[in-house]
DNA sequence: GCCGAACTGTTATGAGATAACATCACAGAG
DNA sequence: CTCTGTGATGTTATCTCATAACAGTTCGGC
């Protein structure tokens, strides 16, 4: 991912020590909520905080064992499932993704912005709690779960656009 | 589609007359606009129109002959790809299906409620532009599309569930 | 130490979508 | 009218995404 466009320009994933404090602090954290943080989920935690921007679901397949083994899909889409309902990671259905969460607190709302060109991506707060959920309760719906998703361009892209 | 829970209430969907209806308006529209509505496109139309919700990519490619013989893949995405740029068509992309659109005008934003027991949709228009833009804008994204899919029960489902 | 619940390993397959290339239909230029 | 290029379609094959099903294992609680 990452490099649809031409120009790629990184904001530079997460350095490795960054990787291992949000690590840690996610296994102490749910640790500590009587979950069990097993390496299949720590590994696939990390891949997704290593790589800071989406990730398609075989990447993380085929990056999953450390000497370069391939995980089985199962073993990956499990521990993405539990993360997801965890609040630790999100899938982002428009483009097929999983991206680590960058907000705190469980199973949050969110929404996120996404660079067609070059795959970056931010997660916004969301920002929409009212209107949609004036909205749903007019037609009469319950909402449980939502789904944002922007897509367009990041800055870098926009500027590196503007200027050819 | 329509039946994860198991209790089946249709608003019914459109009735014959309707869907014709709505065909020739969009045909005749399209038409007017210099675009081309092949046979292909207008048997597309015409299964989302009379689904009335949400249809899976490969249901329409079974129902797509009215003999029964379906359709090759790439003939009912190249339809729906059409449909979805001229603003008639909508995928959702958290449940991988594609649904008529219910609101005038071409490429408009749209957002939709999902019942996750009995796959009613409603589609309602984007109640969220002014939140999401500014946030887009304040983290300097240029926005061209949005994915707004709130996840939950409707009316109908939220009733039976109480009752029981 | 035993038991049940949750997690993992493994095989296989189902479901969703597109690449690549040949062919065809049609509108506009000459 | 015929040439010609663009857009649409037909066809084959393949790729990506995701899960079903079942056997085996780990771990905490009793």
């Amino acid at each position: 991912m990452g490099d649809a466009c031409h120009h790629h320009h990184d904001d530079g994933p997460p350095s490795a020590e960054a990787v291992s404090v949000s690590l840690a602090a996610a296994d102490a954290r749910l640790t500590a909520e009587g979950e069990r943080m097993t390496p299949a989920r720590l590994r696939v935690l990390e891949l997704l905080l290593a790589a800071g921007e989406p990730v398609k679901a075989y990447d993380l397949i085929a990056r999953f064992g450390e000497d370069g083994q391939p995980a089985k899909p199962p073993t990956v889409y499990r521990a993405l499932e539990f993360l997801e309902r965890k609040g630790l990671a999100h899938r982002i259905a428009s483009i097929s993704a999983y991206v680590a969460c960058t907000e705190g607190g469980p199973a949050h709302a969110a929404a996120f912005l996404i660079c067609d060109c070059c795959g970056a991506t931010a997660e916004v707060t969301a920002p929409l709690a009212g209107a949609l959920d004036r909205a749903a309760h007019d037609a009469g719906y319950d909402i449980v779960r939502t789904t944002v998703e922007a897509h367009g361009r990041c800055p870098a892209c926009r500027d590196a656009a503007e200027a050819a």
